[in-house]
This record gives C-alpha cells, sequence and structure tokens, in this order.
DNA sequence: CCCGTAAGTTACCGATCGATAACTTACGGG
DNA sequence: CCCGTAAGTTATCGATCGGTAACTTACGGG
C-alpha cells in the first residue's frame, strides 16, 4: 500500500510516532470496539454513544468515518469474520479447532452472536445475511466440496449460532463439567459429520 | 378511530355474547399478538405501542395486564412453549415433528427465535433463561432420561434456535429445494442422535 | 334506577436513540 | 511562518421508546 504520508516511516511501524490525531488508528479502535460491542449485546442494544466511549472518542465520528449504524455492522462483522484462519485447519482439526474458538473465553468477538443478536432489525439482518454468504457459506462450501456443500456449510453455520447461544449467551444455569463435556463432545461430532458428509464423498475421504 | 363499534355484533361471534368489555378475550388477544411480535422481530425491535396496535388496544391496557415490557415476553414465551405437545410424540417421530413444527410458514409463533433475539436484552436474557429452564431444558431432559439427559436436551434446543436462525429469519438466498431437504435431513438426523443418546441407552426403547 | 368499579382511552413524561450542523484544533506542505 | 484541510468536539434535532397519571365509559349488583 502506498503511503501518503512523508518518508517511509520504517519497517517498525509498531512504534508509530505519537500522533494526536491519526485516523487509520481512530477508525481501527472504532472497529474494534464495535465487534465487542455488537457481540456482547446485539445490534439494537449497542449504541453508537457505547461503541464511541468504548473506542475513546465521539459518535459523531464514528458515523463520519463508516455512514451509519447498519454500515458500521456490516463493516464490524465482515472484519470479525474469521474464515481465512479456520480455512486453514485441516479437516480433521477443524471441528474442534472450531469449538475451541467459540468456546474461548479470552476472545470476546463472537461473529455467531452478531449474526443471531442482528437478525431482529431488517437491515442489520439483510447486512448480516450479505456477509454470511460472502464470508461463510460460500468460503466454506467451496473448502467443503461436494453437491450438498452449501447445505452443510449453513448446517455449520446455524450449529455454531446456536452452540454460542446457549452457551455463552444465554444466563442458564451452568453444565456440571462432565455434561459441558459431552455437550462440547456433541457439538464437535455434528461439524464432524458435515465436514465429512452425510453419505460420504466416494473417493475423497481425506487421510488421516 | 377505526370501527364504530355500536350496533354490527359481527356473524355470529362464536357463542359468547356481545360483550364490548372482557378483559379475559383483550388479555388473551395481547399475549397472542406479543407471541407474533416477538417471534417475527425479536425483544428489543418489538414496540408495546405495535403490540397494542396488533391486539386492538392502547399500550397502556398492555402494561396495566402485565407490568412491564419485560413481563409481557416472558409470559408470551411461556404460553407460546410447546412443550406439552412435543412430549406426547414418541421417540421415534419426535425429530420430524420437530422440523416441521420450526419450517410450518403458517404458524408465525416460534420460542427458538423469541429466546435467541431477546438474548441481547440482560433483562430479557435472563427472563429467557428461566422459561428455557423449566419449560425446555427440564421437561425434555426428564422425557430423554438418562446421564446426560441435560446436555442433550440443551443440544436440541440449540440445534432448533440455529437452525430456525437461520431458516426463518436471515433472508439469506434461499437453498434449492434439494439441498433444502438435505438441510432438513440433516437437522432431524441431528435431533435423533441427540433424542436417542450418544452411546444409546441400553433396552430404554419406548413402545410408541 | 344508580352508582361503584373495572375496562379502556388520551395526554404526556423523561430518557435514549441515530443522525446532522456548526465549530475548534492540530498536522503538514508550500 | 502560514494556512488549507483533515481530525475531532459540542450542541442539538426529531423520533421513538417504556412507563405513568388522569380522565372517560360501560357493565352489573343493589
Amino acid at each position: 500500500m502506498t503511503s501518503s504520508r512523508s518518508a517511509d516511516p520504517g519497517p517498525a511501524a509498531d512504534l508509530a510516532p505519537p500522533r494526536r490525531r491519526d485516523a487509520r488508528a481512530t477508525r481501527r479502535r472504532i472497529l474494534e470496539a464495535a465487534q465487542h460491542a455488537f457481540s456482547e449485546t446485539g445490534y439494537s442494544h449497542a449504541g453508537l454513544r457505547d461503541i464511541a466511549a468504548r473506542a475513546g472518542t465521539s459518535s459523531t465520528l464514528v458515523l463520519r468515518y463508516f455512514g451509519s449504524k447498519v454500515a458500521l455492522f456490516e463493516a464490524a462483522l465482515t472484519a470479525a469474520m474469521p474464515v481465512q484462519d479456520t480455512l486453514r485447519w485441516s479437516r480433521d482439526e477443524y471441528p474442534e479447532r472450531l469449538a475451541e474458538a467459540l468456546l474461548d473465553t479470552a476472545n470476546p468477538v463472537r461473529p455467531p452472536l452478531m449474526i443471531a443478536l442482528a437478525s431482529g432489525d431488517p437491515e442489520a439482518a439483510a447486512a448480516a445475511a450479505r456477509v454470511t454468504e460472502a464470508r461463510i457459506i460460500g468460503p466454506v462450501a467451496a473448502w467443503l466440496g461436494g453437491a450438498d456443500a452449501r447445505s452443510r456449510a449453513l448446517g455449520i453455520a446455524a450449529l455454531a449460532t446456536g452452540f454460542a447461544t446457549f452457551m455463552r449467551q444465554l444466563p442458564l444455569t451452568p453444565l456440571p463439567p462432565a455434561e459441558q463435556a459431552h455437550q462440547t463432545a456433541w457439538f464437535i461430532g455434528a461439524v464432524r459429520a458435515l465436514v465429512e458428509g452425510d453419505g460420504g464423498p466416494p473417493g475423497d475421504a481425506p487421510a488421516g
């Protein structure tokens, strides 16, 4: 990317000079704050003022950078989609890795919840559908292969959404550890069945 | 000003006398309207004025009958839970019946969506968690039996939630019929695995 | 017939929301 | 040094929300 700045700031751009006005950094902070807010409380309940406060700015600047709330949501959901990472996993490790990612309490960004909690607002639901198709259904279906690839990719997404909703969003009385392990094992098995295909694609078995 | 009430009791108002003030009927209409509104647009996006308009009354009366919006939601979700019906199904027909119920376009009341779309608001999420435990996890787990009954019941609920969200709420480009059938078949198979138990309970087949 | 009470309506409140306009200030090229 | 422009702030708008108070009207027992 060609920087319009003056001289090349050097390879160690991490130690950026203490710019008090940095549009790119501000925009990135807003995007991260939006991912967190939309993941925790959903589209409707996350206000622009909350997001701006998390990012250390004002709601006006948020709108200047992203145009509207629903556009910010679409940008945040797109940025939160970890498809490029998940597609590097092998078919064999995919189910377990997906479960780990969904249950990782250290990461507050949860795309399945962003999708599920957005589907109440029509505009946000349309944005979520666009991003889901472009960044999940399409790539995952291509990665899966086979005739029912789209249906299986959609099943994985639906499974992850329901799993995340019940495991991380609803304040249910927590399961005892044994049942929790059973729950995770069931989820992994269901995803594995979808990854490997229903009847099993002929001659396509990934030699483990 | 919608209807002039005098002089037209309508064609055979069932068997009820033409009461112009019927608290029970009004309350029931409000509850049904709330089930529809919460199923379609979720807790946050469904306003008391919308619900009141669907029921043909005013938001004031809604609040007088149910106290608050979250209390109305809890009452509507409880009334919408079809557990008493589903538990009459045999273990064998349960998965297909559940899929039919979720995909029935004639019925606009969808408890899984009421739960999923409510989990953004903390109070509504708590209410949804209470009703889910009392009316789904508990009864279904008892009906399922076995050590992992609670975990399996939770899996069925999570599966239904994700399935309903992606099949009926998100405006995705619809799957072609063949893939749609595959999707439904996969859902039924996943539910069946949870109903029958993971390792399979020995000698516990219920005679339909 | 009469009136207490329940059923229902109208008007309104404070808070919050997304979004806009106008203003202020810092950065950097000339 | 100077000033144009981008970055950021303050003030505010109109709409909508859940919720409350006060008023009106119909039902039914005495």
